[in-house]
DNA sequence: TTGACAGTTGACCGTGCGGTCAACTAATCT
DNA sequence: AGATTAGTTGACCGCACGGTCAACTGTCAA
């Protein structure tokens, strides 16, 4: 048994920096094999599919990313602003050291897949939605206090949140395109700047 | 001669349609080939490679786009600032269109490719990164204008052009993975707070 | 009329893919 | 001791992929 966990946790992490660092399409399951040490035999034993193991692969990465450093930068006890910095800070140094030691900027392995697989299947998809939609709330609540606190003036918090995550992944995207993390530290101070004002469309 | 122009053009027609609402990865010359009713030997006499297509496709599509409704949104007749906008409604207006049409959002061909490719081809990816570069020129003129004319403050024309060209594609990409171009037009309005100021690293 | 050549055909190749399976191993439970 | 079952092995399958090639077709210049 404890071998057993081991083995899916050893196929898990092989797959889970693969597929980082370069597509789902391009890792096959061989290799994920090799790099586990076992037979692909064993590996279907814990996954019905290639599909099963990034679903996997995602609820494993998204809960690490959660309890990570976005829980780290979302300590309440930094003032609300601070947290989008550090945020900015951590996905800077992150994507800096991956590149130190590979080469390559993987990027954000939720966006990543977002684009490689959203068109194709619907349940993936919406998996990586739930994922996002985790992290806006954490950008919302910081907002929500900085509005609270008289630190920013009022806006569209729910808007804003999702605007911020979105030129994150914008940022990451961009900097993967250059294969230069420099990009994020350059753009990084714009993440704050950006506001989505009440009025426009919510009547609630 | 004609047939044979004819051809290559028809190839590439079926190509991008393809690579942009699916993958790279995912459009096998076979289909293409279907597409374009021509056999794999024919295709081959026109590109060497799958490679020189997807090239050959950006190329393409990156003069499809800057020659259509890049220049028409950033139209030197037009306010500055309201560039901005007329970019964030058509790109709103296209993914919708093809949402209707084919019941999915594709995203940005730059953007999926830049993600699904950049680590693995270095030129692919330069080629995509100077079809950003040359959008970013476009979003840098009219800050430039909108500064000079006095329609907002000082701010480095450079950095915010390529931030606010970053949460384009970072919208994009939420709209994608959401299959909603709502969120575009949600969202869109953010694209103009965009702010990087000046001093912050550049002492030029 | 002939030769050259761009364009086209369709059969073919090797390879690697995702996935299957029957047999084996080694603990665990009764 | 015997049965059950989770885990493992490695050979195997069918298929679709990117790419090749010798032969054919039609056009046009000399």
């Amino acid at each position: 048994m404890t071998a057993t966990i081991n083995t899916r946790d050893r196929i898990i992490e092989a797959a889970k920096s693969r597929f980082h660092s370069r597509s789902y399409a391009d890792v096959g399951i061989k290799e994920i094999c090799d790099t586990a040490l076992i037979q692909k035999g064993s590996f279907y034993h814990f996954f019905p599919s290639k599909r099963d193991l990034v679903l996997a692969v995602i609820d494993e990465f998204a809960s690490e990313w959660a309890d990570g450093f976005v829980a780290e930068a979302f300590d309440p006890a930094l003032p609300p602003m601070e947290r989008f910095s550090y945020m900015v800070d951590a996905a800077y140094y992150w994507q800096k050291s991956v590149k130190e030691k590979h080469g390559k900027m993987p990027g954000c392995l939720f966006g990543n897949l977002a684009l490689e697989i959203s068109t194709k299947d619907d349940i993936l998809r919406s998996r990586l939605n739930a994922v996002f939609a985790h992290a806006k709330s954490r950008f919302k609540e910081a907002l929500d206090e900085a509005i609270e606190r008289k630190e920013i003036a009022p806006l569209d918090t729910d808007l804003t949140a999702e605007a911020m995550l979105a030129y994150l992944e914008g940022m990451i995207l961009f900097a993967k395109a250059q294969n230069d993390p420099e990009v994020i530290y350059k753009l990084g101070s714009g993440l704050m700047s950006i506001r989505i004002e009440l009025d426009s469309n919510s009547i609630n």
